[in-house]
Parts: structure tokens; sequence; C-alpha cells
DNA sequence: TTGTTTGCAAACCTTTTGCACGTTA
DNA sequence: TAACGTGCAAAAGGTTTGCAAACAA
């Protein structure tokens, strides 16, 4: 049921679907939105937009800041990307799999490490509230927060 | 099970529970951390530091911001306040109840409205995870997105 | 008196925006 | 060429910090 850290994607595939859609959606190919969703894509789990830059310019690209937010948005409001905030201010970024397959994450408030877990029975809960409730639920995150086992 | 709003809390206890433990700790009293702890005591739901302090100067205190953002800091790690992030980058806080019992949001994501809902299920689930994981969890969050009744 | 707390203003950081210059189709 | 996308620098928030004055014990 809950098990830490359950997610061994093909990133391969969560890029094509990227890809695919923004074709679709007849944006045009630039190298800097290519760099960004190749980045992206090759997380496991989540990256701030300034992480993702950092790296970016340390493999000698020369994207702007600008492009990674405007790039994060842009895949943000497609549904290609989810948004996590861990609770420091920084909104963090993962890849969004198209069989709506997703975990959450436990986050250490001494180190801020962030880990992610998956379980059946709290997909459950949460899809029975959405039922219940006079809202109409599109998405949800669940954060856990505490030690991780190096701080504990 | 699932009840949208479920918090007919008497302000007067947690303002109490509040003092008491601040007493304890030994810290001064003063007027301006007394405004802060009435309005957080005040509060149905969460609050950002700025709607506090601008409800604040309304009223007439002479509060300043870094004296909320400060008071919000130390009951936060006292464990009086509990601190949520909606999503729109601003942190928010409301009073966190001595009994454990508390609720989680529903965040429109087209207005910004937030309502607060409890389930024992949702509990009961994350409970054990966090006996299963190896991580020692000490708060845990949840926000389920989407659109109110009124901008569905 | 002595250490705490305050309000203000400046500093900080993340994120957004204006703009002139490339690039894509 | 015409619209779109880019990098840069400046602006715009929210939050934190330095500091001298005010205050509690």
């Amino acid at each position: 049921m809950a098990t830490p850290h359950t997610h061994t994607h093909d990133h391969g595939s969560w890029n094509t679907h990227a890809a695919d859609a923004l074709a679709r959606k007849g944006t045009r190919r630039s190298s800097a939105r290519d760099a960004v969703v190749t980045a992206i894509a090759a997380q496991d789990c989540c990256a701030s937009a300034q992480e993702i830059h950092a790296r970016l310019r340390t493999d000698g690209s020369t994207v702007g800041i600008a492009s990674v937010y405007r790039t994060l948005e842009l895949l943000h409001g497609m549904g290609l990307v989810t948004r996590i905030d861990t609770g420091d201010g920084v909104a963090r970024f993962e890849p969004t799999h198209p069989g709506g397959e997703h975990h959450h994450h436990l986050v250490c408030t001494s180190c801020g490490a962030v880990e992610a877990f998956h379980d059946d029975a709290l997909e459950e809960a949460i899809h029975r509230i959405a039922d219940r409730v006079d809202f109409r639920v599109d998405a949800h995150d669940v954060a856990l927060r505490g030690a991780c086992r190096a701080c504990r």
C-alpha cells in the first residue's frame, strides 16, 4: 500500500507526450522551450524554477529565467505539469503523468528534503470526499511534514 | 463523514491556550503580540499576514507588518498556528486547536476562495501512512483544488 | 537597569512584466 | 513577413532583517 518512492517512470514517455500536446496546441518549437521540457522530463520528483534554470545554465544553455517561468506556466495551464508547495514559499514542479498515476510528498521541515510516496487508501478517501462536496475537484495534493531519517 | 465546514470553535479557548503557552515560555507581554493573537483567535479559517495586518490597522492598531510576521513565526514554532499554502505563493495561517481536531481545504483556482472540510477516513489513511513510512510525521495538510459553486 | 519587543525602512528573493531583438512557420 | 518566443533588466509582490527607540520585568 504505502510504498515510499513509487516512480520508475519512463522519462521519454512524458517528454513525447508533452511535445505532442504542445504541437497539437500549435505552439512554435524553440530551443528554450525544448530545453525546459527536457529538463522537466528528467526529474524524478519536484524542482523549482530556479533549480531548473540553474541546471540548464550549468549544462551550457543560455535560457533566461523568464523563459523557464513562462514555459512552466504554459505547461501547468495545459495540465502537463503539477505544481507543489512544500511550504518554504517556493513553487516546485514535476511532470504530470498521463495515466493519472501520481504521488504525494514527505517534506523534511529541518533539511528541506522531499520524498515521494503513493497510497491507494488515501486516493480512495480523497475521491469519496470529492464526490460528496459542493465543489468541483480537479486536483489534490497532500504533504506530510516532519523529519526525514537523517534529521530524526 | 465529509462535512463541508466543521469548525464552530470557541475563539476564547484558543486565545487563552495561546496566552498560557506564551506565558509558560516566558515571553514578555506586549500590545502588538496581544493584538495579533486576538486577531488570529477570531479567524474561522486561514488568513495571510498581510490580511491580519490590514485588519488590525483598520481597527486602529499601529502594529507593524514585521511584528505580525514575527508573531506568526513565534506561534508557528510553538505549534500554536498552522501554516497553509493555498498555491498562490502567499502563506496563510490559522489557529491550531489543542484537541488535535483540524480541517483541510478546498481551494477555488478561479476566484481563490478557501473552504474548510473534515473527513475521518482521510485522517485514518494518513495515520496509516505515517506509521508505515521511514519518516517521523509531525503534521500533514491536504488541499483539494478546483472550482467552487459560484465559479463552476 | 537590562534584555525584549517594537515600528520603520531597507534588503532580499521569487516571480512577473515591458521591450527590443531573434526565430519560426 | 507576421506572429511568436527569447533574454535581459526592471518592476512587483511577499517576507525578512538591521536598527534605534520604546517597553516590560
